[in-house]
Formats: C-alpha cells, structure tokens, sequence
DNA sequence: TTAACCGCATACG
DNA sequence: CGGAGCGTATGCGGTTAA
C-alpha cells in the first residue's frame, strides 16, 4: 500500500510489544528458526564436489519431469473479495464508509478495510496495536451470519461460470472458466470483468479477480491488481517464466513466514526464478514432496485439475481467557470447552477416536497431548473424562488457553481393521433410502439436508446409496454436483503435493473393498464407479510407494542403532524343554514361546539395571493403568532424563511378561 | 519391519 | 490498565506395539 509509513509501523509495534510475554515468546522462536537456518547452513557447507552434481543431476531429471506434466490446456480464474467483512459491515452500515475500520475487537483484527490499512492496520494484528496506529480506527465486531449470506450471493454468481467451482473460505474461491471462454467464444479477460461485475450488482461489494492456467498462479494473479481489480496471465509458458522470474517466493500460497526466511537466508532465493537457479541445493536439503514443490514454483506450475472434495479429519474448539493457575477454574474451562466441542461433533453426526489437548501457557509456549481410544467418542461426558486425564497430568501449570481436537472420525479409513467396524453387509437396507444408517458403534442419522462433505462421509463409510428409484449412486459424482459450493479449504502446497488426490484414492480403497464385500449380496451395485477411478488409485499408490521409500530408510537407519539390544534366542531342548528354566513348550505354541523368551530378555535386562534408581516407581507406575499412564510417565522422563527413556519400554515389558507367569 | 501414533511447527483464511 | 484469536490441514522427526 502506497503510503504507509513502514518504520513508524515497525516502531509503535515495537514499542507496544517489547517487555511482553508474548514478545519473550516471539524471540524464543526466532532463536529456534536462526538455530534451524544455520544448521541449514552448515549442512550445505558440508556437501562436497562429488555430492552437488549428483544432486544436479537429480534436480535436473525433475524439473524435466515435472516440466513433461505442464498442462496449458485449461484456464482458471482466482476471485477473491476485497477486505470481505469490512466491506460486508461498511454496506450495511454507510456511516462507516470512508473510515477506518476493522472487523474484530481489541485482542484480535479479522480484516481491516482499506483506509485502516493506509495507517499500517493489518489482519491478525492485535486491536490495541491497529488503534495506537490508528486512534480513530472504529471496530466492528465480526458478524459471520451476514458475512455467510454475502458468500452465498457471490456464489450464485460463481455458479454461473463454474458449475463445479472450490471455494476457500468465505471470500475466495477457485473457478475453472476453459468451457465457457470456449462455449460462449469470450476471452478469459471478458469472462473476468462480466463476473466482477455481476459480483458487484448482486452484492454491492467488489472483487480481485486472477486469471491464469493453474490455480497457484490465478491466486497471485488476483492478488496483483487488488483492490477491484485484475490481472490475466496468458496460457503461455514463455508468459509464464517471466512472470514468474521476478516474482518474490513469499507471493505463493504455501510459502509463509519460515519457509521465505529460510529459503533467503540459507540459499539466497527471493524470486521463484531463484529456486531453479539453487535446485541442486534445494534437492540436497528438503524432502522429495518439499523439492517438488520448490521446483514446480520456479516452473510456474500448478494443479490444473478439479480437485478431489475431501472429508473433514478433525474438528476442534479452543478459548483463550485471562491465564490462570486454578485448577477447579481449568476444569470448568475444560468441561465448558468439551461440551462446545460435543455439540458441534453431533451436528455432523461425527465421532472420533483421539482427543487431543491443547495448552497455551501463560508465557505463550504451546502443548500439546494426545489420546487415542479402542472405540469412537463423541459425547461431552466421555471427551471430558479423557481430557481430564490429559490436563491433570500437566499440572500445576498456568494456562491462557485450552483447546480440544477430535479426529480419527468413524467414517474414516484406517490401514488395520477396526474389529467394531460392522462389514458393509450390515449396513444395506435394501430399498428404503429412508432408512437410518447405523455406522460403527455410534448411530447417525443419514440426514437429507446435510452438505456435499456431509454425505461424502456418509457414503464413504455407510455405502448403502440408493437413490429415491432404487438405483446405486455414485456418491463421488454426487456430493460434487449436488453441493459445489462446500468449502473446501486447499493450499497450493497442497494442491501441488497430490494430496487431494491421496486422499480420494484412500477413499476410493475403501469404497472399492467395501463393494467387494457387498457384490454377492446386491446384485445391482454399479460397476462404472470404478473404472474411471482406477486411474487414481494407481497414482496414490505410485506415490505412496515413493514416500514410504524414504520413511522406511530413515527409520531402519535409525533403529539399527538403537535396537543393538536383542532378545535371547532360547535353546528349546529336544524342540520342547527350555534351556533356561526347564519349562515345557510345545513347538506349536508360538505365541507362548515368544512370550517366554521376552520375559527371559526382561528378566536378563532387568538384572543389568537393578542399580537404577527410579525403576521401581515406573514399575508401579506401569502395572496401575494401561498405555495412558505409561505414555504419560515416559513423556515425563523424556523431559528430564532423555537418556533413561530407553530403558522403559523394556520395564514395561516386564511387567507385563511377569504377569503371564 | 511397519503402520499407527505423538508432539511440534507451519500455513491459511 | 494491559492487552496478541480460532478452526483446519499438513509435514517432519520421532516412538511404539505387534
């Protein structure tokens, strides 16, 4: 913005920050990312003469294959809405029009409009802050049943140019424009213009519009000339690089804060051209999928296809308030927190089966502790219980916030079988498309008036899909046409990294076995579901296989080292008796035998160790509960004595061996 | 060996 | 007067159980 006095912004923030906890905490983190750069640093100092050209070689083979993937056949349109809940509050309230405004409160700034932003007021910056900026900033608290309904015109408009448009969050959304520049014989500029337009007649609030062959770029393109403005980038790929040359890396979603800071400090790249220029490094230093999005940056490439709709994975609820150390006023935080949550899994009908606790302390350092469970939760009593557990082995602390994730939902698929899972057979109710669908352990409506995402879910995991004629549905193909509009939430990083297409083929898996399971019983399941979808499930194993590659070399690096302990291969004497104490076992009880060589192991490792001090209070420790509390003491230990942490595991097993015989 | 899990950091609207 | 949000998703590095 033109202007704007940068260091006097810089200097009152300054001024209003320092001395804080959360200005201590702020540099506590940049100490950790300056650490990170430098190990950075050394690591690329210490690659030699040999090393760089290979990874040259390497980088070079990608960029040819990423650059053999171009696609700039289609044409997409980026819309975002100019500072939307400032605009939104403005029109409904003309008074306004002309100052300074922001959506939020004291703590915390949603959106500033454009005037607040002349005097260096920002989204996600504290009230306090904007107003000392700013002293005649007015605050309009956020409203988001008007800025919903806004959305909703915006994308009766989108709808007409799009059928099949993504929206990110309220104010943005992803249209694919190629058939309608070609149905209607317009070029995309025209299309952009006619629908900022229409934008504006249906809703009084205006809109930045990019155009571009790849979502990625569209979104910098509608960035560029904002506000109310546009800016079209041709299906060109010499266009492209040059766009791209000079275009400063922090301009593309995906790259924040970190990312640009250590991608300058460490390899001096600032442009996107830059990335190709340092790719060798780049392959050195990052992980495949993170060099693959590095390179595809410097190429200008982009996701060209309608990605995938995608199931929520978790869901949460979190408040902040005045930090405290009292222990009946955190309980009733949380119990207030596990309710909220509890209410909202219920709207959708979820379930999950790990809690996660999220502490914010009150010198603004962030923890936190997870839970899984045998079977799936949902209600406020069970998520409180469970939560409980998780804080009170926190205290005594002093909090300033709490906050509880579920995940892990019902309708989700998971690599081992979930032996509460009912077999899809179970779940068909032939011909009555009324009928409620019980899914796992927990019942859940099978709503009509839920949305697109909502029925994805169900469908994925309930399966009986039958239309009000009886005939089988695809429920991909379904939930898209139906709810086009669901919100779904993809960052170019994403995008890039084929995870939306990961995702549809596990779910693709799943739909696929869960037919099998069913051929036999309905004979009218369809078969073209599949064949289209074929395709993608190949590729999420292509990837798939790649990625674990890499896991699976790291990790048995990793415990060769560790695992030099191993247990006692035991002499079994005429194939029945052991060497050790003489009981019997016959060959054929494999289980026993294993059972009994490790409890020799722990018998042996416990000899070695009887000199150690706290062993017996993890022994008690261990034998009172199951995997919560054992989980709970080892992170206690990892905190204060990293090195005994190895030792525990074997306790366990000791324990638990010692309790067979 | 490997899938599942955990904790933390990063990103975005 | 001091005061720094909420919801969702992902990647990375690590541990653990089976």
């Amino acid at each position: 913005m033109d202007g704007v006095d940068k260091e006097k912004v810089q200097r009152v923030v300054y001024e209003m920050s320092k001395g804080s906890k959360y200005f201590e905490n702020e540099e506590r983190k940049e100490a950790f990312i300056k650490q990170k750069i430098e190990n950075m640093r050394a690591q690329c100092a210490n690659l030699t003469a040999t090393d760089l050209p290979q990874y040259q070689m390497i980088a070079d083979k990608r960029i040819l294959e990423l650059e053999s993937g171009r696609d700039l056949s289609r044409t997409w349109l980026h819309v975002d809405m100019d500072a939307f809940y400032a605009a939104v509050e403005t029109l409904e309230n003309p008074l306004l029009k002309g100052k300074p405004m922001a959506v939020g409160g004291m703590s915390m700034i949603s959106t500033a409009n454009y005037e607040a932003r002349k005097y260096g007021v920002r989204a996600a910056m504290p009230g306090f802050i904007g107003k000392k900026l700013c002293p005649d900033l007015i605050f309009a608290p956020p409203d988001f049943k008007k800025y919903t309904h806004y959305s909703d015109l915006t994308r009766k408009v989108f709808l007409k140019y799009d059928p099949n448009f993504v929206a990110s969050g309220l104010d943005e959304a992803y249209l694919d424009i190629t058939e309608v520049c070609k149905e209607r014989a317009i070029s995309s500029i025209e299309i952009a213009e006619e629908l900022r337009k229409c934008v504006y007649e249906e809703t009084g609030l205006t809109c930045s519009a990019g155009v571009a062959p790849n979502r990625l770029l569209a979104k910098v393109c509608s960035d560029i000339n904002k506000p109310n403005g546009q800016f079209v980038l041709p299906n060109d790929r010499m266009h492209i690089l040059i766009f791209i040359s000079s275009l400063p890396i922090r301009k593309i979603g995906g790259i924040g804060n970190v990312t640009e800071r250590i991608l300058s400090d460490v390899l001096g790249i600032n442009t996107c051209e830059e990335m190709l220029q340092k790719c060798a490094f780049l392959c050195a230093l990052f992980s495949r999928s993170s060099a693959d999005f590095f390179l595809s940056v410097g190429l200008g490439l982009g996701k060209t296809d309608a990605p995938e709709v995608r199931s929520r994975k978790s869901m949460s609820s979190e408040r902040t308030f005045s930090a405290t150390a009292n222990e009946d006023s955190l309980y009733q935080k949380l119990a207030d927190i596990a309710a909220t949550l509890s209410s909202d899994m219920e709207k959708e009908g979820l379930s999950g089966r790990t809690l996660t606790l999220k502490l914010k302390t009150d010198s603004f350092e962030v923890r936190t502790r997870a839970a899984s469970f045998q079977s799936h939760i949902n209600s406020s009593e069970d998520i409180l219980i469970h939560a409980s557990k998780l804080l009170k082995a926190e205290l005594p602390i002093s909090l300033r916030l709490i906050g509880l994730r579920m995940s892990h939902f019902n309708d989700e698929k998971i690599g081992t079988v979930d032996p509460t899972q009912k077999k899809l057979t179970s779940f068909i109710i032939p011909g009555d498309s009324s009928a409620k669908l019980t899914c796992s352990n927990n019942s859940m409506p099978a709503s009509s008036g839920n949305s697109g995402r909502d029925s994805m879910d169900h469908s994925v995991t309930c399966l009986p899909i039958y239309a009000h004629n009886n005939t089988f549905v695809d429920p991909f193909h379904d939930c898209e046409s139906e709810n086009p509009s669901n919100s779904n939430q993809l960052s170019d990083f994403e995008q890039m990294h084929d995870i939306s297409s990961n995702i549809a083929g596990e779910m693709e898996l799943e739909f696929r076995s869960k037919q099998n399971d069913c051929q036999s019983e309905v004979a009218t399941a369809d078969t073209t579901a599949s064949g289209t979808q074929m395709a993608k499930t190949k590729s999420f194993f292509g990837y798939s296989e790649t990625n674990f590659v890499d896991k699976h070399n790291k990790r048995s690096n990793f415990s060769d080292e560790v695992n030099k302990k191993q247990p006692p291969q035991i002499l079994w004497e005429d194939d029945y008796k052991c060497a050790l104490c003489g009981a019997e076992l016959p060959p054929s009880f494999i289980e026993e035998r294993r059972e009994h060589s490790d409890y020799h192991f722990a018998e042996m490792l416990q000899k070695e160790e009887t000199e150690l001090n706290e062993r017996d209070l993890i022994q008690r420790q261990r034998t009172s509960n199951v995997v919560q509390n054992a989980k709970e003491s080892k992170r206690k230990k990892r905190k204060n004595n990293p090195k005994e942490s190895s030792h525990l595991p074997i306790d366990m097993f000791f324990v638990k061996s010692s309790q067979n015989f």
